[in-house]
DNA sequence: CATATGTTTCTTATGTATAAAAAACGGGGG
DNA sequence: CCCCCGTTTTTTATACATAAGAAACATATG
C-alpha cells in the first residue's frame, strides 16, 4: 500500500555514487552507503539487491563489486520519488490556481481524493498541513472553504513579514565582523551577481535565491515562528509566480537589484541604510504581488 | 466508527432549549432547531427522536409538544460530547507534561495511539496539527521528536508576542471615538474590575479572561497570521498554567492589574503610555512564565 | 407558494489492514 | 570489542471500509 518512493529515490542517488566508482571496485559497506544515501539499511539493501539484479553490482562472498556502470536510462523518472503526500501539494496547487481560484470556493475531501487519484486520508492530512499557509479554513464537521489568493492575503502577509524581516535585519548592524555570516553573506552577493551577469537566460533561477537569501537574513538569530513563516513566504512565490510569468525576467532583475542594496546596507552595519534598503525592497516585492492578483 | 458526539452534545444543548418552554407547549420547527443548536436537520430529528424515546417530548401528528422536563441527569457525559480528535489534545498534553517532559524525546505514533487508545490516523492528524505550535518537529520516514518545553521556547514566543501585541495596541491611539471597539474594551475592563473584586475565589477564571482580553486587542486590524498566533499563545497559557499551579492566586492578580492599566493607557491614545504599559504586561508576563518552566 | 417533515445521497470522522521503511537483534570475523 | 551483514520486529505511509452527520431532494400541509 505505501508508494516505494525512497526506494527509488535512493537507487536514483546510488547510480550517481557507483559513477564516481571505477569497474570492479569494492562497494562501502551497507553502513556507509546508508549514511550517504540518507535513508534506512533496509532500504539500502533493496537498492543494493535491485542493481544485482540488473548486473551493475556483482556479489562475490562477504564484499561487492562494481560489475558494470548503471545507464541513466535505468533512473527512475521524478514523479516516482515523490511520495504521495508530496504529488497532492502540486495537483492541489494547480487545481487552485488553475480551476477554481475564486474564493469562497468549498474544498470536499471526497472529490479532491477522487481528482487527485489518492485516498481520502491523503487529501485529509495536507489539507491540515495546508491550513498554516491561511488560505484555506475548515468548518466543524464539513468541508474546508478556500480564502482566495487575493489582495487581503497578499497585504497580511507582507505587514507580517515586514515585522520579521525587519527585526532580522537591524540584527546584522550588532554582529561582530567575525560573525560566520558574513561569509555567507558575501557568497550570496556573488550568486546574486553571477545570476544577474546571465540574467536573460537564468532569470527562472532567481526564486529559490531569493527563498535562500531571505532565510539567510532570518537565520541571524533563530525564531521557529519566524522560520515557520518563511515557509509561508517560500510557497506563495514558488507557487505564485510559477503560475504568472508576466514581467518575470524585468521583476526577477529589479528584485536582485534591491537585494544587493540590501547587502551593502546590511555589510554598513548602519541602521538607518539598513531600513531604507529593507523597507524599500519589501514594498516593491508587495507591490509586485498586488499588481499580478488583481 | 465515526463516534456521535455531535448528536450528545446537541442533546444536552437541547434539555437546556426545553427547560425555557412549559410543559404541554409546542416546540420550534426542526429548522429552527437546527439554527440553535448548530448542527445539521439530520442530527436535531435523532434528538428529537431520543427525547421522544424517553418520553420527554410528545409526537402527536404534525406537531412535538413537551411531555415531561428532562432531568438533568439525562444529560450525556462532558467527556462523551468531545469528538475523539479533541480528546487527544487532552490525552497528548497531559503525556507531554506529566510523563516524557525533557527535550529530545521521541514520539511513536503507533505507540501514542495505543496508550491513548484510538486509531493511529486521529494520532497522526493531532501531530500534524499541533505541529504549528512549534514544540514538535516531524522527520521524514521516522517519528516525531518533542522539542520541550524550554526556556528557548518561551523566548522565541514572546518575540513574536511583543512584536505583534505592541502593533496591535498602538493602532488603538488612532481609532476614532466612534469605533465600536471601544464599547469593548470598556465591557472587558468591567469583566477585569468584577474578577479582581472576588480574586480569592474566582481566580482560575483569568485564564479565559486574558484570552480574550488579548484577541480583542489584536482584532483591531485582522490579520489572519496574527489570528493563528494567538492560539498558540492561548495553548501554551491554558496547558501550562494547568499544570503550574505555583502562586496561581497572586500571577493573576498582576497580571489583571497590568491589563487594567493597559487599557487606561489605550483610551488615553497616548502612544509612549501605551507601549510602556503594553511592554510592561509583556515583560512580566513573560518573566513569570520563564521562572515556571526552570 | 412557503414552510415543515420524510427520504435519499453524499461527505466527513474514525477504525482497520498492509506494504514499505526504519530500527533492533544476533551471530560471525577481524 | 567493534564493524559487517543476515534476520526479525516495529513503525510509518497509504489504502479502504463504514457509521455519523450534512446536504439535497421530495412530498405534504397549511
Amino acid at each position: 500500500m505505501r508508494t516505494d518512493t525512497t526506494f527509488k529515490r535512493a537507487f536514483n542517488d546510488m547510480i550517481d555514487i557507483i559513477r564516481t566508482l571505477d569497474l570492479g571496485e569494492e562497494l562501502p559497506s551497507e553502513n556507509a552507503l546508508r549514511a550517504q544515501l540518507g535513508v534506512s539499511r533496509t532500504t539500502v539493501r533493496k537498492v543494493l539487491a535491485g542493481m544485482s539484479a540488473r548486473g551493475i553490482i556483482i556479489s562475490e562472498a562477504h564484499r561487492r563489486i562494481i560489475g558494470e556502470q548503471p545507464l541513466q536510462a535505468e533512473r527512475y523518472p521524478k514523479e516516482e520519488t515523490l511520495a504521495i503526500s508530496e504529488q497532492v501539494e502540486t495537483s492541489f496547487m494547480e487545481w487552485m490556481l488553475r480551476d477554481n481560484a475564486c474564493p469562497g470556493t468549498e474544498i470536499n475531501e471526497a472529490e479532491l481524493a477522487r481528482k487527485f487519484g489518492v485516498a481520502t486520508t491523503i487529501v485529509r492530512e495536507f489539507l491540515n498541513r495546508f491550513q498554516k499557509y491561511g488560505l484555506i479554513e475548515k468548518r466543524q464537521n464539513a468541508g474546508w472553504i478556500f480564502k482566495g489568493f487575493t489582495a487581503n492575503f497578499a497585504l497580511e502577509l507582507f505587514e507580517i513579514r515586514e515585522m520579521f524581516e525587519m527585526r532580522s535585519a537591524r540584527l546584522f548592524a550588532t554582529l561582530p565582523d567575525s560573525s560566520p555570516v558574513w561569509k555567507q553573506v558575501r557568497a550570496i552577493r556573488a550568486a546574486h551577481l553571477e545570476l544577474l551577469a546571465d540574467i536573460d537566460a537564468r532569470f527562472q533561477d532567481f526564486s529559490e535565491l531569493d527563498s535562500r537569501f531571505h532565510r539567510l537574513i532570518a537565520a541571524v538569530s533563530p525564531n521557529r515562528f519566524i522560520e515557520g513563516f518563511q515557509d509561508v513566504i517560500a510557497m506563495v512565490f514558488h507557487y505564485h509566480y510559477q503560475w504568472n510569468k508576466r514581467d518575470e525576467r524585468t521583476r526577477n532583475e529589479i528584485a536582485i537589484r534591491e537585494h544587493l542594496a540590501l547587502i551593502d546596507a546590511l555589510e554598513s552595519r548602519n541602521i538607518a541604510l539598513i531600513d531604507r534598503a529593507c523597507r524599500s525592497h519589501l514594498t516593491s516585492a508587495r507591490e509586485t504581488l498586488l499588481r499580478s492578483i488583481v
